[in-house]
DNA sequence: CGCGGTAGAATTACAGTGTAAGCCAATCCC
DNA sequence: GGGATTGGCTTACACTGTAATTCTACCGCG
């Protein structure tokens, strides 16, 4: 039709697993996960919404694309190893800064790695796939590791990382903000009466609640500043609690963890 | 009206933030966090589902409430101290047991625990609440921890138990599946054409994927048996990595940590 | 060159979700 | 008693995931 540059030229197998999970991902990163719905993903893409369940099944499926996608970062992360050609200690370390790059590159979607249900009892995160998980349990083998001192090592390193990057990314997250977890954000109202006691050693239960002098209650008014009465060491503490030492940090337990696999080795 | 024993008595001021709470846990509890929709929630308190947000505000309001309901667990707990009568390492490891009973108690509902977007960002899961987050810090350093000893055990505390207890109640949660994240069941067709390449070491990026022997792809049959040719690790350490030591390697893990601690204090 | 067959995107439709707005009755306080 | 207020009810709407169906551009074949 004459003036017609470009008359769509037909979407037809643009669309795959991979580049859908791509798009969700830029749109958790930029906006939370609840941001991904599959329309909005679909927009993204050009693309109807509906299209999205020839090619990811689910939204579970979705989002299993996604964890995926990071998590194969590490295929394409130079420094990650692919064997401990300086020992176990350097390939662990390795494979953890690696692991801790995707997960600081992703903080909104860390949580999804962290808690998506996984496939077998034993394919915990961070590692999630069968392909580094056995890289990572034949490597340590390859050193010498016994069967128990493979598995004890494996859990120690993700409940490491788990632990570590959960705190990191969710103190990071409070930064870039965004919105809680889906939907739309709400004003910031609040002045929720709280609901347990709090650290009152009543055991009673039931009918007691009556009024409990519930006024001023746990609360961090919005610069984070806390009733200095109630919580003198939160108070005089929170600078050194809000200071970004997470690097070091990091480094520092990940020895401590790797030290702990050492000696959990020349004790046998 | 003769014969109307109970005219339905005016459910006026039977709700609160605290029996929601409660209803909406036993959700998640049953059935996943999925379950747990405003509407479902007011059906099983015979109210009308609106009326939760006299009481809530918000969505997130309601999880938050859920979150702080599954903390006060701790305050209830007859095993957690108020302070340190037997030493740091006993008050540190009793509070950490606590923590652990809890999570145990709810795993549909430790991952909000753990990823639930914090009020402030040095007041990390799995404590969540001033009042606590007061108690531990002042109790250490009463104890005769200086500030930067204080932050490093509550970091250390956190991260362990976040990190551990992920790890445990995902693969619990999968022993008492109920459904993926929320909405339905889906059937388990699946077969998903991979979206990483799996530790190969390609670095390119694009137009390569072409055909790829995308067959057989990391698997995990629904009986949780893997492909021995492809991951034979795996396949024998498949026993040991499944076993349930979750108790004892808890105490071991948990006095390891404790020892970084004191060590940490030993140092200075 | 044409011509199914088919894969993959579009369309329609529906139940379920969070929540804004307004209503109305029960309760409380004077 | 009689407002005022509280708290549950109703209605309504935009948005969600997804089942079912239709359309259409492309592929391999003759």
């Amino acid at each position: 039709m004459l003036g017609m540059s470009e008359p769509v030229r037909s979407l037809r197998g643009r669309l795959s697993r991979q580049v859908i999970a791509r798009a969700a991902l830029e749109l958790i990163d930029e906006q939370g996960v609840g941001a991904a719905s599959m329309r909005s993903i679909g927009k993204r893409l050009g693309v109807q919404g509906m299209s999205l369940y020839k090619h990811v099944g689910d939204r579970d499926g979705l989002l299993d694309a996604v964890v995926e996608l990071i998590v194969a970062e590490l295929d394409d992360d130079p420094d990650v190893p692919r064997s401990a050609e300086h020992g176990w200690r350097d390939y662990l370390a390795r494979l953890a800064r690696g692991v801790r790059r995707y997960a600081i590159a992703h903080p909104h979607a860390f949580p999804l790695v962290a808690t998506r249900p996984a496939e077998a009892p034993w394919m915990n995160p961070p590692l999630r796939s069968l392909a580094w998980v056995e890289s990572l349990l034949a490597t340590l083998q390859a050193e010498g590791f016994d069967d128990a001192e493979t598995v004890f090592a494996y859990r120690s390193f993700n409940s490491f990382l788990l632990g570590y990057l959960l705190m990191e990314s969710g103190a990071r997250t409070l930064e870039h903000p965004v919105d809680g977890d889906g939907s739309f954000a709400a004003d910031g109202s609040a002045d929720p009466e709280p609901v347990g006691g709090g650290l009152t050693p009543t055991r009673s239960d039931a009918e007691q609640e009556a009024v409990a002098e519930a006024e001023g209650a746990d609360l961090v008014d919005p610069q984070g500043v806390v009733d200095a009465d109630r919580y003198p060491t939160i108070r005089r503490l929170a600078r050194g609690l809000a200071e970004d030492r997470y690097a070091e940090e990091f480094e520092r337990a990940l020895e401590e963890m790797l030290d702990g696999i050492a000696s959990r080795l020349a004790r046998t």
